[in-house]
DNA sequence: GGTACAATACCGACCAGTTGGTATGCAGCA
DNA sequence: TGCTGCATACCAACTGGTCGGTATTGTACC
């Protein structure tokens, strides 16, 4: 069972033990980083012992692991759902950037811990997730792009650096949002949304 | 000497051997992050001993604060000598974002080290930081607020959020920047400010 | 110009504390 | 009686930092 976390065969059927524990982890791993957190702070934190975690995960990294898993399969399928929903290629820009700032900001811990720590993967991690993100950057791209050539949206900036920079703002969101901010996440979807589909229609 | 690093007196006046030591520390702090890079492994590196790390530096955490310090005063520096030039609101963000863009480019392990690990940083340290930072966005904010009002530039984004989608996406930039890339940092510099006024030409 | 003295620069073995992980035990349910 | 689900005690490895000591450079005085 090298390589995989026990608990990330069936997807989404954590068990309760589990993602209380996970809970703690993606708390403290925001707070204080990957590294600087110790596996007994955690069973400290979700009120466990460090025999019940190591009895769910084989190893701290597997904890990790576990967080990224969830959030992107999470984005991914709301991607594909997105997608499926052919709307026009303005509509799908912003439905995208809505749906990945609102779950970015109802999950600012995952996303934070995520963007900060995602290096930390080993090798066969790292790789698999660098294939969800060419996939999804694809995607993305490959609706501005259609759209570009159909004369739906301007060509100043190049579809590529758009998609860099539309997640870049996304995946730097964690550093800045406040849940007690002034604007709420569907707001701040709707002016980030705003934002890059002024600067596509040029 | 409590809380500053010795070498952090003189501005710019770091020894060979201070920035030998930090050149090291700069390049594995960017590729393992800082809690995951031993001492020995900088001095290693380095081709020093431990007993001449702890010489010029009190602790691990200095080497941090002395790359965020060359960078951030480096910023600082740039953004002011901009603004002295007193262009029209549309070439000051084109400056400040090209400028922004290069220097990360060229700095890219530094970039990287600072936008990974600067929740590291003590309180005080964080404070000064955080005063920075603030003054930084005020500035930017208030050349895009002025050219707003002045009807140099469209109101279909507010500033504030406006220079958050600026600056997130220079931050995010040393996550997927890379040195051997198709574009040159200053091809990347144009794209991003093209993108940005064109979003706030609306 | 040489000698005594001192400050600076650096060395590397060592330490106390911490860390992720394990081995073993035990209660309750099937 | 055995198996699952956890608890407790424990360990070996590693970490940042220290400390006594040495080499080198600078300075003042004869």
């Amino acid at each position: 069972m090298r390589g995989v976390t026990r608990s990330a065969q069936g997807r989404g059927e954590l068990t309760p033990m589990e993602s209380r524990i996970l809970r703690a982890a993606v708390r403290l791993f925001a707070e204080k980083g990957f590294d600087a957190t110790t596996v007994q702070e955690i069973v400290d934190a979700a009120e466990v012992t460090k025999g019940a975690l190591y009895h769910y995960f084989d190893a701290k990294d597997d904890l990790l692991f576990e967080i990224y898993h969830s959030l992107i399969s999470s984005q991914m399928a709301d991607l594909d759902r997105i997608i499926a929903l052919r709307l026009s290629a303005a509509d799908t820009v912003r439905a995208i950037l809505v749906n990945l700032v609102e779950t970015t900001a109802s999950r600012v811990d995952e996303a934070a811990v995520f963007t900060r720590e995602m290096h930390k993967l080993n090798a066969d991690r790292m790789a698999a997730f660098r294939a969800d993100r060419r996939r999804y950057h694809e995607t993305f791209r490959e609706v501005i792009d259609r759209a570009q050539t159909a004369g739906e949206l301007g060509t100043v900036v190049p579809a590529d650096t758009a998609v860099l920079i539309a997640l870049g703002v996304v995946n730097q969101l964690p550093t800045w949002y406040r849940p007690d901010g002034p604007k709420s996440p569907q707001q701040l979807g709707t002016e980030i949304a705003d934002f890059v589909l002024a600067a596509l229609s040029a």
